[in-house]
DNA sequence: GTCAGTGACTGACTACGGGTCAGTTGCGGG
DNA sequence: CCCGCAACTGACCCGTAGTCAGTCACTGAC
């Protein structure tokens, strides 16, 4: 039946359709700001049939996370050659995360609200599994290039990879967090501060405390 | 008059009362899964009271954090007592607030999302505004800590204290999120961690960056 | 003693946004 | 030509924050 085939193709369409409206409106309005009837209207269809093609909100906006993070992973894979040591490749990475998050603000405050909200998001969705995977394997780039750097000597011997990536990562999530929210947070701190060093700040605390000492 | 005093202090007992109730719901159901309804009936209020003391559910929720922040700045105060350095004092500042956020995990999480997500919070309440102030208070305590550790050694006197210790308080924000919803985000890693090592991990790292080298 | 004024309080109501479902439409195969 | 099926619709439901016209109890002036 050549119907079916065609019949996938288009319900695929129409769910990228969905996603990239979706994710226009995320971009603007963030993700609380977004209404599935605005989405809806964008995607030119019912309200209804959005709840067809996705469980619910939180399926919809995993699904646009994941397909933004599909883009990232190519470029995190990529910054991490030709880095002349492990710790460099570390520091790369991070630092392409970070300019990422930048670039796609929204993205970044639905992934804080996920983890830091896991009771009322519902994350038990297919939508979800695929978003898990991806952070799953951007943290694994983390853990290598943390190996690479202990192989080369960069790195610290007596850190564990694994629990060293996880610190890395999480260190940066209230940093960022932070840093996209500069305006509004320098005006409720009582004192000058400049908000756009906090970033290279902390990668520096970050390579400083991972490095071994050794100049190489 | 007589009766306006006696008026005044019935006001702020009630509010006090509901502010009792508030928190103790919020400890148990968290900020989101408390209702305005059942604060109400936990204070034997109807809802509209509630508004009669509180703007809406953001500034009842800033009051219930401002109270127990300042329950918190004594303890952070008498921590920096009889720390050797000015690095273990700042350190000593870190590891007190993780353990507060433990022992409170509702009121980082309201303290987050404040941060996070300015836009759709209305934080231009005098609760907030209170709020603010003790938030900057804890913040200027660190400052004062890294001060102390450049003037005796303790620590590299190439930072500037006030933007370290934004990006202290800062880093240990993600970091705090996820320690707090270890048992499901362990999961969600595609390797075995153990995220109980998470905090002392980070509380290490941030050390080794500031240490100035010197033993003292 | 009475009664108008005042502040505290009430609860039915509105607004709004996520999610549902009975019904409509239109295509394809028999 | 019509049946079946999948896609789609939009009016509707429900929960919850916030509102407001009305009630009640106390006070102090006369």
């Amino acid at each position: 039946m050549a119907v079916a085939a065609r019949r996938e193709r288009e319900r695929t369409a129409r769910r990228e359709a969905i996603l990239d409206a979706a994710q226009e409106l995320i971009a603007e309005q963030g993700y609380h700001g977004t209404r599935m009837d605005t989405v809806a209207d964008a995607a030119e269809l019912s309200k209804g049939t959005l709840y067809l093609y996705f469980e619910n909100k939180d399926a919809l906006c995993a699904a646009v996370a994941t397909r933004l993070i599909d883009k990232l992973l190519p470029i995190l894979e990529r910054s991490v050659e030709n880095t002349p040591t492990g710790l460099s490749a570390c520091e790369s990475l991070l630092r392409r995360y970070c300019e990422f998050t930048e670039e796609n603000p929204h993205h970044f405050r639905f992934a804080l609200e996920w983890l830091g909200t896991g009771e009322r998001m519902d994350d038990s969705t297919e939508a979800f599994q695929a978003y898990r995977g991806r952070v799953g394997r951007m943290l694994l780039l983390v853990v290598a290039a943390l190996e690479r750097g202990q192989a080369d000597g960069s790195v610290r011997a007596d850190v564990d990879p694994l629990h060293q990536a996880v610190q890395l990562w999480t260190s940066f999530l209230g940093v960022i967090l932070v840093a996209l929210n500069k305006e509004s947070i320098a005006q409720r701190i009582p004192a000058p501060v400049d908000l756009e060093q906090l970033v290279p700040l902390h990668l520096d605390a970050m390579v400083r405390a991972l490095s071994s000492g050794e100049t190489s």
